[in-house]
DNA sequence: GACGATCAATTCACTCTATGCCATATGTGG
DNA sequence: CCACATATGGCATAGAGTGAATTGATCGTC
């Protein structure tokens, strides 16, 4: 019952140089969704919003806000599908015989020039306050890491060869890093997630 | 809205000696609610069950039902707690001069332990069948480990001091590795999982 | 043994998420 | 202008979760 494959789906969407007019009109309209959203989250708290008043927001039914968000956290968490789709790109254009641990670094470098930008930081630490004071988009997101994960290490088993197992384990231990990081930094003093990433990294490698 | 500190409730009643008959009464009633609903979700699967159904098994009204769990996945990710208490008190019980990574390592000896235990096994494994058939359960089970690593962290950086991020970095890489190697033994190799624990430790500090 | 207090359980009503179904509107191409 | 596909809205429903008031049982006290 889980969302239709976001990221193969996504992907595709991406892969497709124009798009069509109607995909087009949907990409924009699932935006609206996410500003009004977003506005109404930051007011009222997240449990405290109705999907009715998102979707009165952007002046439809509540009904048509769930033809565009399978549910009511993926109007806040599901950004994260598009950065975790620039991820994987990036790690695929990574040299095939570079160890994984480096090859992960560097797929994590798509998030730390993320937050470089301040238009998408500004945008992306409001969503993140939003995640940390609300556990049940907490749990979305540790979800939706927690696949994305998956699929990192179902890439690398494929493209690279090697035993699941420690590659899942790596793939993990990096996450770990790379959120331990993010936990840290990301409300104060985001222009730090990067030596934060590898102060972690260091600190696991030879712990 | 989450439950009540579930650690810091449970270890209560441990420590405490001899319990009240309430508070037995109490916990003899969540363990008859955990078993119908184990038996309710192998035969029909965990959606295609519903809280009334449960509560209806166990001779109770689903507002009661809610009384001993605050939610339908408690009834079986809850069981988690239990094991969790007893991995931080065998933590605890680790000389404080010994490097944090093999004090995890020593505190998953927790798990193993339980999973050698052919009672506790089937029951556990019975349990996992049902988290890894559903998604939901999956991400209530993340959440719970989530929530434990945090509690791991503080707790390690509160008795032996250090950086709080290069601990979150070492606790999560460990929890990865811990975790995959339960991903990949539990469902057919049970035996395996302290030697593939190990594996991907060493995979993961040599990376 | 009766009485009153205390706490658990039940009942009822309600909110909100999510989904299926069908009618209707909004285009789009012939 | 019409037929057709698709997007949308409205309606109904199931199920999780919660609050409030009521009933009921248990226990100490006299």
């Amino acid at each position: 019952m889980w969302h239709w494959m976001p990221y193969t789906c996504l992907r595709h969407n991406v892969a497709v140089p124009d798009l069509s007019l109607k995909e087009r009109k949907r990409i924009a309209i699932r935006r609206d969704l996410t500003a009004v959203a977003l506005e109404l989250f930051l007011r009222d708290g997240y449990e405290n919003t109705t999907v009715d008043q998102i979707a009165a927001g952007a002046g439809m039914s509540r009904r048509t806000f769930f033809r565009y968000y399978n549910a009511k956290d993926d109007v806040i968490v599901g950004k994260w599908d598009l950065i975790g789709l620039d991820m994987i790109t990036a790690l695929e254009e990574r040299p095939q015989d570079e160890p994984i641990w480096d090859s992960l670094r560097g797929m994590y470098d798509v998030v730390i020039q993320h937050y470089a930008d301040p238009q998408r930081r500004e945008q992306s630490l409001a969503v993140d306050s939003i995640v940390a004071a609300t556990p049940a988009l907490r749990h979305s997101y540790l979800a939706r890491r927690d696949l994305f994960e998956g699929i990192v290490t179902d890439l690398l088993v494929k493209e690279r060869g090697g035993d699941w197992l420690v590659v899942r384990a790596v793939v993990g231990a990096v996450t770990a890093c790379v959120e331990a990081a993010r936990d840290e930094t990301l409300q104060t003093k985001p222009a730090m997630l990067g030596p934060a990433i590898d102060r972690a990294l260091a600190a696991v490698r030879d712990a």
